[in-house]
DNA sequence: TGTTAAATAGTAATTATTCCTAAACAGGAA
DNA sequence: TTCCTGTTTAGGAATAATTACTATTTAACA
């Protein structure tokens, strides 16, 4: 999980991108979130570092770390993407309350049996579940809500915020 | 597959909507389609019907029917939103290069064993498993363009033109 | 048939993301 | 080390999908 300096520079080269403070600064809080992210959650918290960074330098370096295949977009609803610098085959959970991410690494999802009755020219390259649900603060929030009808959000359980649309 | 006019009025009047030409037209184009359109695709689908039609009501009729739980919503990457009316447990098959979606109903997915190492307090109320790869149209599409460079999208496979970005 | 709440259509607003461009900078070459 | 060049950054503008607002219309019940 822990990765210096030097391992991220040259995870940079072999891709042939350059190491600048900020891509790395972004690239870094990424690798040590389990949270999945949003660009401007990432944003919020390199942005102390870089006062006059620009959200769109965020945008930019997720993109080019996508391309170059060091981290993955993940999408849930028509939220805004989140992203992933865990490159191991793994799984989500999703709370459709909090919108949090959880990281389901059970092997045994990565062993699927292929699918029936699909077009036989169809390539398949990768596979993934989701699991969709209610993390235990969202239940216990729902349930209070039904009893006391409790409006909004609740605090989530992810340290910065890392909830979906506020709205 | 196939459904009538009062099947459809009957499961509005159980959600408790009301039936219009537009909304009855809108669910029936979902229905009969296994493309998994978006909002503008059914509006293409059903303008000619009504010519004073704004995507507006699409919108809110697709919204309304999720509410109600008439119809899903699927998402993949940060696309356009795409919808189903298939209700029955399915997982999806998603083309990289096209954006098309095909169902894939084969039903040792649906009872996949039970993640581990999830918090214990996360109540799983549903999972789907995504296949991503190319379809047939797209492989042999991207084989000719690795030999002869050829640009742009091909024409897919998807009658009525449903595919994502043509950026 | 009249009433009323829901639905529609049109316009405007919002949100996430991408595009464009000039200035700054990393990293290889001299 | 210094220079050069292409990449990266920051800022502002643009875009695309979706949602909000609102007046008018309409379905469904009394």
């Amino acid at each position: 999980m822990d990765i210096s300096f030097n391992d991220i520079k040259q995870k940079f080269k072999g891709c042939g991108l350059k190491t600048t403070p900020q891509r790395t600064a972004i690239y870094d809080a990424l690798l040590r979130s389990t949270a999945h992210p949003t660009a401007e959650d990432l944003f919020a918290q390199v942005a102390p570092q870089f006062p006059m960074m620009s959200l769109n330098t965020v945008y930019y370096t997720l993109g080019v770390l996508r391309t170059s295949g060091l981290i993955h977009e993940v999408n849930i609803g028509h939220a805004r993407a989140r992203f992933d610098a865990n490159l191991s085959p793994h799984h989500h959970l999703i709370c459709l309350g909090c919108q949090a991410i959880v990281d389901v690494m059970d092997p045994r999802l990565n062993r699927l049996t292929f699918p029936a009755g699909i077009p036989k020219d169809f390539e398949i390259t990768s596979h993934q579940v989701a699991f969709r649900g209610l993390c235990g603060s969202c239940r216990r929030h729902t349930e209070r809500s039904i009893n006391h009808s409790s409006p909004g959000l609740h605090p989530t359980t992810v340290k910065g915020g890392l909830h979906g649309k506020s709205s």
